[in-house]
DNA sequence: CGCACTGTTGATTCCTATCAAGTATGGTGG
DNA sequence: CCACCATACTTGATAGGAATCAACAGTGCG
């Protein structure tokens, strides 16, 4: 079973992918080094800048990708114009939906990015034949469905306080997974997009911050560095005892 | 790749499993007829009483299910006593969160039910040496998050009138997906786990109810039958143009 | 400097929650 | 058989939280 990746050596990897830091998070870990070889053939570097679209809501999909550097959020539109963010992605991971042609959801940076795009076809007539990256891939599934799953009850049961408090500590636990120190950290989101995230508008969630400061819950500066005195207490406003 | 089922014969399949309405469409429709008879040694098929808990949040994982029949809902509770919905169950789905030892939610009949067991280590054992089945609950783990992220969008960004509305369409094009006929259904769902399900009070559900046959949009008999004698006219009234 | 954009704060409205009462149905036991 | 009770649902009155409408402050930019 160890008999893939033997890369301690860096043996046969492409140079680009050695240089990779999302190689082991993200689909590319499970990967042979001639798989790695065969799928570089066809993938590609991309730069975002912030608000970049990544594909829209029923376009088809010919790219996967994976999310090198930033927060991609993934959102769904009504007809009216209403908007929710019914994900956020942070590095390294993959992004994309399997086996459908046409995307339900759009995808658009959220900060400034970096992405690796590998085609559609390509990577599914790989997926056939590898079922560790199957695995990987359905892994990764399972880690967005239990997060929208948490996050449906934050939409349906929690207040607006509640709300903020449940985002910001998503973004403190999430932003920087390397990172010992959680309690300071800059927002990747938009007081526009945090509201289309929580299902508020932009002022409801403007007062939160407001109140949660005037709490000493937080400390805010230039309106996206957030400090955390206290994470317990964070929690304690996110209704999660 | 066609090796697998030859049960145009039936040759070896187990009793039970022939008589199972749930073998093609749960999990059990891409097993060979010897990993269906192994599977077999293992499982064990019962019925739940409407509201019978079939694991709670927090509990460690024993077995996974297939749904032969009836309806079950996923639930989170929050420490008090708060409780949403994050998910309907219809047969035949799988029910179960693969991977994971400790269950993030509860699962228990919303209406009288019939399950099939397995136990968890028989299924993740098979889960290893058959791709094939892994890609089928691959499948059934994205499907969970396209329909959780539909739903995030309705908590999120809808009015109490739209959310009900949501939720009648869904049961529509859920509860039988034999018929031809979706305009004439009982909702597997009691006013409370409505309102739980919508992130709404019970009362408020209950007016929307009303609303929607005073417009004559629905029409309803013993508080649990629906009729809709315009489909595309309810869709309207549930946001999805 | 003026303009666009983002974010905050205030006044008011409106939708949904809350509190409360009432109806309908079914089951139980005297 | 019927009085009694529990449960599920509906309806009404009121309260409260977030949306809406509006004005204003801070920042970056051409």
């Amino acid at each position: 079973m160890e008999i893939r990746r033997q890369d301690i050596h860096n043996s046969d990897i492409p140079l680009v992918c050695r240089a990779c830091e999302a190689r082991h998070g993200g689909v590319c870990g499970v990967l042979t080094a001639e798989q790695l070889t065969e799928l570089n053939k066809h993938s590609s570097r991309h730069r975002l800048d912030s608000g970049a679209e990544v594909i829209g809501q029923g376009e088809t999909v010919v790219n996967y990708s994976n999310i090198m550097r930033g927060v991609v959020k993934l959102t769904k539109v009504m007809a009216d114009g209403r908007q929710q963010i019914v994900g956020l992605q942070f590095a390294p991971d993959f992004l994309g939906r399997p086996f459908l042609a046409e995307s339900a959801i759009s995808a658009e940076a959220a900060t400034e990015s970096e992405i690796c795009n590998f085609p559609r076809n390509v990577l599914d007539r790989l997926v056939k034949r590898t079922p560790e990256l199957e695995h990987r891939l359905h892994q990764q599934a399972l880690k967005e469905l239990d997060e929208a799953r948490d996050w449906m009850l934050t939409l349906g049961r929690k207040s607006a306080q509640e709300k903020v408090a449940s985002f910001l500590y998503l973004i403190a636990t999430h932003i920087d997974p390397e990172s010992v120190d959680m309690s300071s950290f800059d927002l990747p989101l938009s007081r526009a997009d945090i509201a289309d995230f929580l299902g508020l508008t932009i002022e409801t969630v403007s007062r939160q911050f407001t109140k949660l400061r005037k709490e000493n819950v937080i400390r805010i500066e230039n309106n996206r560095h957030v400090t955390v005195p206290d994470m317990d207490r964070l929690m304690r406003h996110a209704g999660n005892d």
